[in-house]
DNA sequence: CTATTATTCAACTATTTGGTTGAATAAAGT
DNA sequence: ACTTTATTCAACCAAATAGTTGAATAATAG
């Protein structure tokens, strides 16, 4: 469902999925070491890091009854790549932009399966 | 409520957002002028300004009946440097991090109102 | 085989989100 | 004064989110 950057971007939102990116720049890590130094439950982690991966932000790859979560730069850089690109922008006629909304509609719509 | 950056990248994950920041690039408009090339009510396009405004995304002045919107580029940068840093930043001590996230808590609940 | 460990699933709850409609408010125009 | 315009409010709804607990699954260790 859905574009890309919004699952990155929301992915992004929550402060909980932040540190655990943070935490994966040291090494991959296994998902009860990733949820040892937070507060919440194991299951609570785990659905964090489905998000962060259906985000594309984590790879995960099971090894045995242990997952490794890696950190996939790919996806960060796409949000990067879509505010830099924001900054650099030109103003943008309006009347181009309502086809650029419309061809965003078709595209979005084609996409959400 | 919680860490801004919590509300800009949440505020960036709507694409109807994303896209009302991108017409804000051309000039400073008025809610009804942000709305007319959307397909949802007018309402719903003030709602997402009320996020945004909260977000700090764009700023919103208003002169007699008309709301004015304009972006504000602080918050996008705040988004920006996030991201910028976490690609630099070096592999983080799992000790210290447990100190990183005590902190972050304590400044959290501090801001939590 | 049995016990332990790693992870997820299922069911539930509370809150938030993104949308709707219709009425309310307030400023301008005629 | 009356009407139109700009925006928001209020009440509602459906779906998504972020968390919980307890059970299920599956791999490893003894």
């Amino acid at each position: 469902m859905a574009h890309k950057l919004n699952q990155i971007f929301s992915a992004l939102a929550d402060p909980t999925r932040r540190d655990i990116l943070i935490m994966l720049l040291e090494d991959d890590m296994a998902v009860t070491d990733i949820a040892e130094p937070f507060e919440m439950s194991l299951a609570a982690i785990s659905k964090h890091l489905i998000v962060l991966g259906k985000a594309g932000l984590v790879l995960q790859e099971r090894r045995g009854r242990v997952k490794w979560c890696k950190l996939d730069p790919e996806a960060m850089h796409a949000a990067f790549v879509w505010i830099q690109t924001f900054g650099q922008l030109d103003p943008i006629n309006l009347d181009t932009f309502e086809e650029f909304l419309e061809k965003e509609k078709l595209l979005n719509n084609s996409e959400s399966i």
